[in-house]
RNA sequence: GGGCGAAUAGCUCAGCUGGUUAGAGCGCCUCGCUUACACCGAGGAGGUCAGGGGUUCGAGUCCCUUUUCGCCCACCA
């Protein structure tokens, strides 16, 4: 065997970075260079993914690594059929995030952005992403994502801005775009309006205080329930049931606010439900939302008693200055005091938390910018319904519906300053002009005042989701009419966790249709989370995050990336366990060493090629003469797995493409193609040796490519090893995927198929009677119909079993012999005479249990061919299927209960 | 209160148009360093596919229902 420069193990951390910069240098991953080099089809239908853009100042996590996973997995596959291939690359402003850190970074230098000031601050924080964007690219490439970073884009880049501009004030001027003073979501950490989806609830321990609303100039009182006791002094009212007798009497009286003496109106809204509490609800529209609807309903006056901090402010009276939940004591306190509490018992909340920080949200109200969602959304809603665009899994399609269907005003402005201010200029007088910049503000605010006026800028920017939201085709140009809006939009697949089909995929799908007329993308492909080995979801202050970096160090990339397409089905949320890593590993190696194995039996002569297409050349095989039974096997099997694979990739079930893919390599090829092959390999004819070189390479060199998409880095770097492949002749990444290959016959699978039943009888019986593995046995096989088929591969037989060649004995027809195990497989019986080793009872009692067994499948086929139903319902080829052959033909039931009836008969020692 | 998902071997999971005797990895037991691989090879044990009903010639797979867990949405103080 020819000596190799493969070492004996895959060394993945000494190809991984090579191979990655390689296939950049050489621009593999530009569809300008595939058209070039004539590997894509300039008539082919592109395939173009918009990456989901990490946040900028982030570092890669497994949510990153399963995207990137998915989406260079499709992006290869697509460039290996030949078609045109995009994935733009970029990232993300991610405005309360990086804000916050940078904030954070301030406040240790003892600082804060108030103290530096708007600009600086925002210089400050293009420092820290021109710091941190090297970091989240370099580890993405790691993963080994072959997309083309020569169009890398970023949220808050000059052409996005421009998108945004443009988007902004073309929403604007349709009146989609509008500013009042509602409630909002207030974050008083980081001091911003979030929007609804940006608010997590969670069960919480609380109470539910009882108290005395006084009515004004009496001693009656009406009795309210309440969780958030300091809201008491923003109420406006009290409301109670239209149709509660209890109270009847006393709407459109006055009571009481405790402490502040106001006093206010007692209302009737069907909103109050007359059985929780004690039926009667306080009103605070300052702060709640449904109380905000109720005091709309009935014109009450809106008290906001609180700070952008969420202090109590002057309305809160004595407790002015005092914090939220300080005041809810105090006030409970002094209630208690003046004899007006009932009653507190502990109640679970729901309470509102910042997504982001974690801190309790307060409904406040304040001035904002919303979008107009409804006009959008039924556009929206229809190209899902039609089909135009296709979301996978389908069940979230009805999540999407859902939520399209009952959609509300997006609040897009915040009080940051990292981030695209809104471009709104402010007269005097308050009139809003919104222009792509200050001198456009200025022109319109001549035309409007007829005088030069001085405008102030709004000084809020917008919700990081609204650029995110143009991203699919702002990276593509718009709304420049470029040659690479043209040519790549839509896009083909946005892939993404389903935890921001909301957040992203439905705005991006809204504001697509807006402002280009057409879908952002064909279709949706939904990935679940990754979790913990105990489904937890990972996070820092569980400690049970794992990080892709540690892992591709550990175990290498390929494993990672493996483990991540195959471990579940799409939607559905995987929990990670390092042992699959590890097995995959243990793959990657495997893959790696019976290429080494083919590779050294290549030795240096020159392997024939096939002719045509340079992007599909592969080893020529031999003439079909030259075939021998295991070799039109694996072809068949081989041609079997790429229809598989591809079918399955086309539909999106990648998990179980790349099952097959490890099955086939694993344990058909290595198993037992590899073994068979040996036979002629090693046998003394050379031209038998040389048609098996061809196959081994032809089949491992069709299998690479298969499993490319899924393992880029083993398989190329494997292919750089294969005579006349890699380097200057082709790269991988850009060969092209296997067509489809005729079937050799499936007389080889069934003819194999025997082989494989009576190898494995063979070495079962082997093993059960612990002969030791070097000793070659006798057989006798009685052999049937099949006796030509076995006499012709004895060699595999007798290698795979390691049978004494010189006492194989292979007949039509052999007389049962006694004191020897019988294996009836194959659709033959095997005689394995042990002698001194066949425990007779032992034997006895196994015949049985495998008779039993044929009998019990005997049985089932009788009954279903007996069957009028199945034999007249049934298709025919499932009918087809089940009449008898190998184990289960009658005629080898019957040869097992002659061998069971003669040993029964034959006592320990005959 | 709605909606969705999960329940299959000791553990983690596949099994998507219903069709042989339900699979894999890990773990476990027995052997084996046979010139690709001990990140390996050979053999083995282990499952009433959560329970119940139904449709069908045939159900892990389709329908109904129950139970347990998880998630999403929703205005109950």
């Amino acid at each position: 065997m020819a000596d190799t420069k493969m070492p004996k193990a895959y060394d993945y951390a000494r190809v991984e970075e090579e191979l990655y910069d390689w296939w950049e240098q050489n621009g593999f991953f530009r569809p300008e260079t595939q058209l070039e080099i004539g590997q894509a089809d300039p008539d082919a239908a592109p395939f173009v993914i918009s990456m989901p853009p990490p946040n900028v100042t982030g570092a890669l996590h497994l949510g990153h690594a399963i995207t990137s996973s998915i989406e260079d997995m499709l992006i290869r596959y697509n460039r290996m059929l030949g078609r045109p291939t995009l994935w733009v690359p970029g990232t993300d402003h991610a405005g309360i995030a990086t804000q916050s850190v940078v904030e954070r970074k301030l406040e240790q230098q003892g600082t804060s952005r108030h103290e530096v000031g708007r600009e600086r601050f925002v210089q400050e924080v293009w420092d820290w992403k021109d710091e941190y964007h090297q970091r989240i690219t370099g580890q993405q490439k790691r993963m080994g994502i072959s997309c083309d970073w020569t169009r890398e884009r970023f949220t808050l880049d000059d052409g996005l801005s421009d998108a945004v501009l443009e988007a902004f004030i073309s929403l604007y001027n349709e009146g989609l775009i509008y500013r009042g003073t509602y409630l909002v979501n207030w974050s008083p950490n980081l001091q911003t309006a979030v929007s609804d989806l940006e608010v997590e609830y969670s069960e919480e321990p609380g109470k539910l205080y009882y108290f005395k609303y006084v009515l004004k100039d009496s001693d009656q009182f009406i009795p309210v329930a309440t969780t958030r006791p300091e809201t008491i002094l923003g109420d406006t009212a009290v409301a109670v049931h239209p149709d509660d007798a209890r109270y009847r009497d006393f709407v459109g009286k006055k009571v009481i606010v405790p402490v502040l003496g106001r006093a206010i109106p007692v209302i009737a809204d069907e909103y109050v439900d007359r059985e929780f509490g004690t039926g009667a609800l306080k009103i605070t529209p300052g702060h709640d939302p449904n109380d905000y609807e109720i005091g709309l309903r009935h014109d009450l006056p809106v008290i906001n008693i609180m700070n952008k901090d969420a202090t109590l402010n002057e309305e809160g009276g004595p407790y002015n200055g005092m914090d939220r939940f300080a005041a809810r004591d105090k006030l409970w306190a002094d209630m208690e005091a003046a004899g007006l509490t009932i009653k507190s018992e502990p109640h679970a909340l729901r309470v509102p938390r910042s997504q982001r920080g974690g801190e309790i949200i307060e409904p406040m109200v304040s001035t904002q910018w919303f979008v107009k969602m409804e006009p959008l959304a039924g556009p929206a809603i229809d190209a899902v319904r039609s089909g135009a665009i296709r979301i996978v899994p389908e069940r979230f399609e009805k999540i999407y519906f859902h939520w399209m269907e009952n959609i509300r005003d997006w609040c897009i402005s915040r009080q940051l300053w990292w981030g695209h201010r809104i471009p709104i200029w402010y007269g005097p007088d308050g009139h809003a002009f919104a222009a792509r910049d200050e001198s456009d503000a200025l022109e319109q605010a001549i035309a409007h005042y007829g005088d030069t006026v001085h405008l102030e800028q709004e000084p809020d920017v917008l919700d990081t989701w609204f650029s995110s939201g143009l991203w699919p085709f702002s990276t593509l140009g718009w709304p420049q009419a470029t040659d690479d809006l043209e040519t790549y939009y839509p896009t083909s697949v946005m892939e993404t966790g389903y935890d921001i089909i909301f957040f992203w995929v439905a705005r991006m799908i809204t504001l697509g249709l807006k402002f280009t007329g057409d879908v952002p993308f064909r279709t949706v492909y939904l990935h679940g989370l990754v979790r913990d080995e105990e489904g937890r979801k990972m996070s820092k202050s569980l400690g049970n995050v794992l990080d892709p970096l540690d892992l591709i160090r550990d175990y290498g990339t390929d494993a990672l990336r493996f483990t991540l397409l195959t471990g579940g089905t799409p939607g559905n949320d995987m929990k990670l366990s390092v042992t699959r890593i590890e097995a995959n590993r243990n793959f990657a190696n495997k893959i790696w060493n019976a290429a080494r194995f083919v590779i050294m039996n290549l030795g240096d002569e020159e392997m024939a090629l096939s002719d045509g297409d340079p992007f599909d050349r592969t080893y020529a095989l031999p003439d079909a003469a030259a075939l021998a039974l295991p070799d039109r096997w694996i072809l068949s099997r081989l041609a079997d797995v790429r229809d598989e694979a591809t079918r399955l990739i086309d539909s999106f079930q990648l998990g179980e493409a790349g099952r097959q893919l490890y099955e086939f390599l694993w344990n058909e090829y290595c198993d037992w193609y590899i073994e068979a092959a040996k036979v002629r390999l090693y046998g003394d004819d050379p031209a038998q040796a040389q048609a098996t070189r061809q196959v081994l390479a032809y089949v491992l060199e069709q299998s690479l490519r298969l499993l490319h998409p899924f393992m880029p880095f083993v398989t190329e770097a494997i292919w750089e090893n294969l005579p006349g492949m890699g380097g200057e002749n082709l790269a991988l990444i850009v060969a092209r995927w296997p067509g489809a290959m005729a079937h050799q016959s499936d007389q080889a699978d069934d003819a194999f198929g025997r082989i494989q039943e009576m190898v494995r009888a063979i070495r079962n019986a082997r093993s059960e009677y612990n002969v030791e593995p070097a000793r070659r046995i006798i057989a006798q096989i009685s052999a049937g119909e099949h006796e030509a088929l076995l006499q012709e591969n004895a060699p595999l037989l007798v290698s795979l079993a390691r049978l004494d060649p010189e006492q194989l004995t292979i007949a039509a027809d052999l007389p049962t012999p006694s004191k020897a195990a019988a294996l009836a497989h194959g659709g033959a019986t095997i005689y394995l005479p042990l002698a001194g080793m066949v425990d007779l009872d032992a034997e006895r009692r196994r015949l049985e249990k495998e008779l039993a067994n044929i009998d019990g499948q005997l049985q089932r086929i009788n009954g279903l061919l007996n069957n009028p139903g199945f034999v007249g319902k049934a298709p025919a080829e499932v009918v087809e299927r089940e009449p008898p052959n190998r184990t289960n033909s009658p005629s080898n039931v019957n040869s097992w209960r002659v061998t069971c009836a003669s040993l029964s008969n034959t006592r320990l020692g005959d």
